[in-house]
DNA sequence: TCCGTGACGATAC
DNA sequence: CGTATCGCCACGG
């Protein structure tokens, strides 16, 4: 698979991610065949058009921050509160999604359902 | 070719 | 929850 492919590939999946619901960079790399790409999904963010990347953070729920002058962690929250997600703040400022209620992980986008519910029945 | 680096992941402590 | 280590692979120097 060439690189165009895979940000092809990525670009499908991370577009499927509902809106309301956050999913993790390793998960995207599993819906396209390569989980051992996780860090390849985000690499391939700039060259992707303006997708949802904000639906898209760290398997631990946290958003990675791009650097200090950078407010796109910021928007990120901004834009993911607008979805109805709520995003909490850890003493060292890092962003950070509950994904016990937030996440969203098919099996694969096969599995994806209009009337389906993937995350009901959670908490613990 | 080797090395450093990176919107990562998992495990260990 | 924090740091440390290893594994993964593409890219540039």
């Amino acid at each position: 698979m060439d690189s165009a492919e895979f940000h092809a590939a990525v670009y499908e999946k991370v577009r499927l991610i509902p809106p309301g619901k956050v999913t993790s960079y390793g998960h995207i790399a599993k819906l396209i065949g390569m989980p051992n790409h996780s860090r390849h999904v985000g690499q391939g963010a700039d060259v992707n058009p303006p997708l949802p990347w904000q639906r898209v953070i760290g398997s631990s729920g946290t958003i990675s921050d791009r650097g200090p002058g950078t407010n796109g962690a910021q928007r990120q929250r901004e834009e993911l509160e607008a979805e109805g997600v709520e995003v909490t703040v850890g003493r060292t400022g890092e962003f950070r999604v509950d994904l016990r209620v937030y996440g969203w992980f098919p099996n694969s986008v096969d599995d994806v359902q209009p009337d389906d519910h993937p995350n009901s029945g959670d908490e613990e």
